[in-house]
DNA sequence: CTGTTAGCGCCTTCAA
DNA sequence: TTGAAGGCGCTAACAG
């Protein structure tokens, strides 16, 4: 907000040549035919000058910001914003600037927002869902902002995604604990309008079935996938009469509800009573010192990150050139393999 | 991007108006001299027609963009982001979008976004500053981008700034443990080049002061704000001779690294050898796990989001009313209470 | 290879 | 209270 702040008249004015040849020597995606003699004057009266491009100008012209937004269900989460991080990074490598907003948790929320974001004309958006409904996402893909899912798919949709293969990942668990020797294991968490739960709970079932395990009613726990709901699951679990000795739990939050609940049992003594093992999607700092914790499955976040960064921009640059074969191919949707981790506590 | 966007001047046609009376009516700031008759037909038209402004082309025009940044030294933090959240919720209630960038944990870094940023016209910039030097951003302010501070103070800046009590919070932490019977207590972590580590650190001396006991070397492990930090310097208490009844962790990061030092002991079973007992600033969703930590101090990060967007857009105000008082006034630096809270562990 | 020109969509005096 | 007109800083044809 200089009130003398330098625009490319003046730069012209200083290197001696036209405004039109000082934006070609400056476009930032370089392809710009300008002698190597006048590129270099421009350049060195613009550095000496402190010129820098007004984005506004530049937005209102190309339309176009040379900007990409995260919309994620909330900020104050672990797992997000390690994907937003990766691509935060991969992305101003690259020269874009990342805008993150939250959804809230609600799709009327993250309606608002996508629609805000698309007024400020950001080149592309990656989309963690916050449900079912993504009728507003495909229209703004079809209408020429490329979006990317993240972490969770919209089904019908037809927008790319990321993933990680939370199938085979719920699969693996699963036979951790089979081989491991038990037997009466319960899922817990999950809704079902979430494609990552969906996913994760046939991984269980198939795990289950290998082994000759039937998964009816008494084997699922399912419903919610925030921390009171793990509590709540885990509630009902220590009321009902038999006991499982294995659970497996279908995110972080319903994880963290799990073991607080069991944290909150009395006698606080450790090693008296029942305490079953669980295995959890998604690995944190803190997975190590969760008491009923024994194996993980770690998503992948940078990784997920910037392959999402990568898709989008490739979006946006064929929209650029106009090419459209895109949807003819049909949404691409990537699994990213998640690693199973082993907790060792001292039970 | 929608190619058929329609303009102000589609809307001025439909209701049979100029362009200037379109835009006057819908001045976000909502002063302007309109007759309710007009005024209502513009409403209509626009709303009848999906109008949205163009923010890029209104950017150009009044040099603001209703946007506020925040740039945090990193995003996978969960301080950071509840801080983020709340600055978001406050913002967008006001009609204002949020950027997010990162520093990376460098000044270098944060100069280069905080420039970009500033490019990019947003009205004013929440910065968590990545270390000590402040020029960038106290050149910033002055120079008509309003920045205020969070979390931690830049000396010398003149810059606002909305902080924890940091030096009472923990002076509060040690004295719990005083009054818990421990004396051989250990301050453990923290940067001198970080405000709020250096408020900490003259808490706790201030407590153990009045308690009549000394802090000389033996009782600071100074240095250092990450995990890896807390698991080096209790690495060595570990090592070292006397080993302390009690701990005062600078952070939740510091802490975490020193619960993960205690936790590979071998042998891993509980009970057996030394525990000592950890009061550390910062409480997470996982405190109570930690076997350690008895003590926190929760900061209130929803209130420091609201207190720094009531400063910012105060600043942002008076910016535009033209108002300079603030220089006379100096910065203005506010201090919030932290909680202090107890943790039950099966100890 | 470079300059000229005509706006992008909006706001804001200045008159009416 | 309203309208007309002139840009904000930049880019993208189109000439030269």
């Amino acid at each position: 907000m200089k009130d003398k702040s330098v625009t490319i008249r003046d730069v012209a004015a200083a290197a001696g040549v036209s405004t039109a040849t000082v934006s070609r020597t400056l476009d930032p995606d370089g392809a710009g035919g300008v002698s190597e003699k006048t590129r270099l004057r421009v350049f060195e009266a613009a550095a000496g000058m402190g010129y820098r491009a007004n984005p506004a100008a530049r937005s209102l012209k190309t339309r176009s910001a040379r900007a990409v937004a995260v919309v994620a269900p909330e900020l104050a989460n672990n797992f997000f914003m390690d994907l937003a991080d990766g691509i935060e990074r991969e992305l101003s490598a690259r020269g874009y600037t990342l805008l993150v907003a939250s959804s809230d948790n609600s799709v009327e929320e993250e309606k608002k927002r996508v629609a805000m974001l698309a007024d400020r004309m950001v080149d592309g958006i990656v989309v963690i869902p916050a449900g079912v409904r993504g009728d507003h996402l495909t229209a703004l893909d079809r209408n020429g902002i490329p979006v990317v899912l993240v972490d969770r798919l919209i089904e019908g949709a037809g927008i790319d995604a990321i993933l990680s293969d939370n199938e085979t990942g719920a699969r693996e668990l699963t036979r951790r604990l089979l081989e491991d020797g038990f037997r009466r294991i319960v899922f817990v968490g999950g809704d079902k309008a979430i494609s990552s739960a969906r996913d994760r709970i046939a991984g269980f079932k198939a795990a289950m079935g290998e082994a000759g395990l039937h998964t009816g009613r008494d084997s699922l726990c399912l419903g919610g996938m925030g921390v009171n709901d793990g509590f709540r699951h885990m509630d009902a679990i220590l009321k009902s009469d038999r006991l499982p000795e294995a659970l497996v739990a279908v995110n972080l939050l319903v994880h963290l509800g799990m073991e607080r609940r069991l944290l909150a049992r009395l006698p606080r003594r450790r090693g008296e009573g029942y305490m079953p093992v669980i295995a959890a999607f998604d690995e944190s700092d803190y997975s190590p010192f969760l008491p009923a914790c024994r194996y993980t499955a770690a998503q992948d976040a940078a990784a997920i990150g910037k392959e999402a960064v990568q898709r989008i921009l490739e979006r946006i640059g064929q929209k650029r050139g106009g090419a459209d074969a895109a949807e003819v191919t049909g949404p691409k949707i990537i699994r990213l393999p998640v690693m199973i981790m082993r907790h060792f506590q001292d039970r």
